[in-house]
DNA sequence: TCAAAACGTTAACAAAAGATAAGAAAATGG
DNA sequence: CCATTTTCTTATCTTTTGTTAACGTTTTGA
């Protein structure tokens, strides 16, 4: 766990934008409260039965998560750069994982633990835009959450294969195939099928 | 549009406290941006193609959501008594629905329009606690949802009834199979023959 | 109260997906 | 650079699901 550099710092404040802006005071002490973690390929990030205690950014790289089902591999979701990353659930509740987030290929990611977290939102200073930084953040991902969840009820494995076709340019370029089978719920060999149909 | 009655209003000051606490002044204040509708058996409280305009509480009764995929009505969800309701991607971001959100029975719904959020989450007095309101409530449903998409990776339909038959009482009590199987993401004829697979 | 609508099951057939194994191509890592 | 692993496709067979329709029961609403 290192400190970052002041690049690093600038490329993450940016991505922050989105969501909340801090001023100089503010961005000093919330800075204090990160860190940065190096992973190499196949590293984990959090596992299963363990708690997840940091939410994170990926700063460059991009990791995977994945289930354990009966022995075989289940790959659930995936964070590439600028994007967060974490166990939601395990990390808000205390509660151990049930899955494991793996690094891809050698992923930095900027780290906020826990205890670190709640003594910002317990800080008067940072207080009222950490309380916003995280429902905006929450909300962002429950709407990816429920266009996800609607996509398993409203459509078949082939039609949620054509959606990304048209959408998930990232995924599709950087991940084996058998992972986005995983991803849309189907088995490698099915999604092969769909394939080899859609091209006739 | 109603008022509420103070009988009302505790109920949902009760239900809010696992959240966050209202001070006196501070519920004052909150309960003003606040209104009562009615809903008739079967009336809506969203439709596709409309947006969302109010964040709602269930104070009695219950709705479903559904979508309408080439003229059949799939229905995804469903909200009990003293649980949250809105289509929160149309809500949070303004844009039209793509479901609609329909009672079952005659509701009483507690309203937070768009606009009334808006003010509070302006309003200095109240400004810090219902940004922390606005991240506990999108944290507990970004769970909600987090296990939802997880039980569509790593469950077959057999095991997603299995796993409803422990813990979900209240929908399977209260919802017509039909409703269920679209909940599980198959269709009503699949669902009885997995039932009957179960029985013997 | 009574006709209409909604509901759940079942049957029959078609389509899709899962499981398993084999084989070729590509990527990986000493 | 070469052996090993990973990746993807294909084939075969089984299981599950979808589709449509029929039937009896229950619920609904006028």
């Amino acid at each position: 766990m290192d400190a970052l550099t002041s690049a690093q710092l600038n490329v993450f404040r940016e991505s922050l934008e989105k969501y909340v802006s801090f001023n100089e005071a503010e961005w000093i002490l919330f800075t204090q409260h990160l860190s940065l973690a190096t992973y190499k390929k196949k590293q984990h990030f959090a596992e299963a039965g363990s708690i997840c205690r940091h939410f994170g950014f990926v700063l460059t790289g991009s990791v995977r998560y994945y289930h354990i089902i009966d022995g075989n591999d289940v790959t659930g979701y995936f964070s590439f750069e600028r994007e967060f990353v974490s166990s939601y659930k395990s990390f808000l509740t205390g509660e151990p994982c049930n899955n494991y987030i793996q690094a891809l290929e050698p992923t930095q990611i900027v780290l906020i633990s826990k205890p670190n977290l709640d003594k910002m939102l317990a800080n008067p200073m940072l207080a009222y835009k950490m309380e916003r930084f995280g429902r905006l953040i929450a909300e962002h991902y429950l709407i990816c959450y429920e266009d996800r969840v609607n996509s398993f009820i409203t459509q078949t494995p082939e039609e949620r294969y054509l959606k990304l076709l048209e959408t998930g340019r990232e995924v599709l370029q950087r991940m084996p195939q058998h992972y986005i089978a995983n991803f849309l719920g189907i088995t490698p060999v099915s999604l092969s099928r769909i394939r080899k149909r859609i091209l006739v």
